[in-house]
DNA sequence: TTACAAAAATACTAAACGGTATCTTTTATG
DNA sequence: CATAAAAGATACCGTTTAGTATTTTTGTAA
């Protein structure tokens, strides 16, 4: 039981490593079990279909990192402003696992699947719902509070925050560069600043 | 000679639609020649391969469009910022071609291709530079001549509208609908605005 | 009309793909 | 320790892929 567990969750780990890089549609089910040394038979015992597996993955890693790295860092900082632009910074600039040349795992996925792959669509628009609705809160609080003007839309602000960080990951893969996301940076500060 | 060159420019404008609407990698030759009704012989006399194909996409076909329709309507108005939002006001709401559900061409060649296929990259690369340059230029305009202020530094907001453009086409993709689309042109509205 | 190259059609290959059937080995539990 | 079920290994299937080799048709200039 246990290290069919551990076998199972081997194989979503590498599986996501692979995916990340490569693209769904062209990483292979022989390249999953080359490198994760499972054999095709270990694969389908534990999962029905590719796509099976592909689901695994945003629900069973995708969702609690994004929880985890996207979501739960919005609600540390008093200052909502503060809190965005952290987050934005720590994910383009430190996070070690997100890499420029290869942008963001969740856009990837949802650029490369979506409108074909119903299923697909609805777990990732979940994942972004959630992330969507806990920026929107942190800035609707932000105005109670009195750090944000009373005259900003939060959703309409959330949702413009949230496309540039989208895009500018299509900036940094495309140009192979963090210098991008520097002068990103710098213009996103600017922009929650006449939020006040 | 006449023929050849109809037959050459079906198969490109065939094939672009496949592409913008199934991505490169699922798109396969036997879909394009299927659609165009041309053999296969008569695609591999006119291109050596299916990246030569795509390249030749990319140069022949969305460069042109891509110069007339983002980079030449920039240009066209007194105001910069009146430029910007008609720009994307038109390619959010407007554009007959660019569908919801299919995102940017451009954008999901780039988020396809990068890092893997450096041909690609580079000419896509080279499309994005003369639209930053154009944009570049016409905010650096604007600023001599009063309809923004000095202060704005033009590369830094060029990149984050272009990031904001491709983001909010990842949106709608994902939500399959318009709507996405109208409370970012109400915040692009804000945002501009503040550049006076 | 003939000659000849350009253009297109046809038939094919080798490799890769997702998936299945069958068999063997581990593991948990009485 | 016996036994059944869980887990994994291996060989293979049918299909699709990009690409090629060969033949046939078409346009055009002498």
């Amino acid at each position: 039981m246990k290290k069919a567990e551990a076998t199972r969750l081997n194989i979503l780990h590498k599986a996501f490593e692979l995916i990340y890089v490569k693209g769904y549609q062209t990483t292979s089910i022989d390249d999953i079990i080359a490198t994760t040394q499972v054999t095709k038979g270990a694969f389908y015992y534990h999962f029905k279909s590719k796509d099976d597996m592909g689901l695994a993955i945003i629900n069973d890693i995708l969702k609690p990192t994004f929880a985890n790295s996207l979501v739960k860092p919005l609600q540390n900082d008093k200052n909502p402003l503060d809190s965005i632009y952290n987050l934005m910074y720590n994910l383009l600039m430190e996070n070690e696992f997100l890499k420029v040349e290869f942008g963001c795992p969740a856009s990837n996925l949802t650029q490369e699947m979506t409108p074909w792959h119903a299923n697909f669509s609805k777990v990732l628009d979940e994942l972004t719902k959630e992330w969507i609705e806990t920026m929107t809160a942190i800035i609707e609080k932000g105005k109670k509070s009195g750090f944000i003007s009373k005259d900003v839309n939060a959703r309409q602000v959330t949702m413009f925050i949230m496309s540039s960080y989208w895009g500018i990951r299509n900036f940094g893969k495309l140009e192979n560069s963090k210098k991008a996301y520097l002068s990103y940076l710098k213009e996103l500060k600017n922009y929650l600043n006449v939020l006040k």
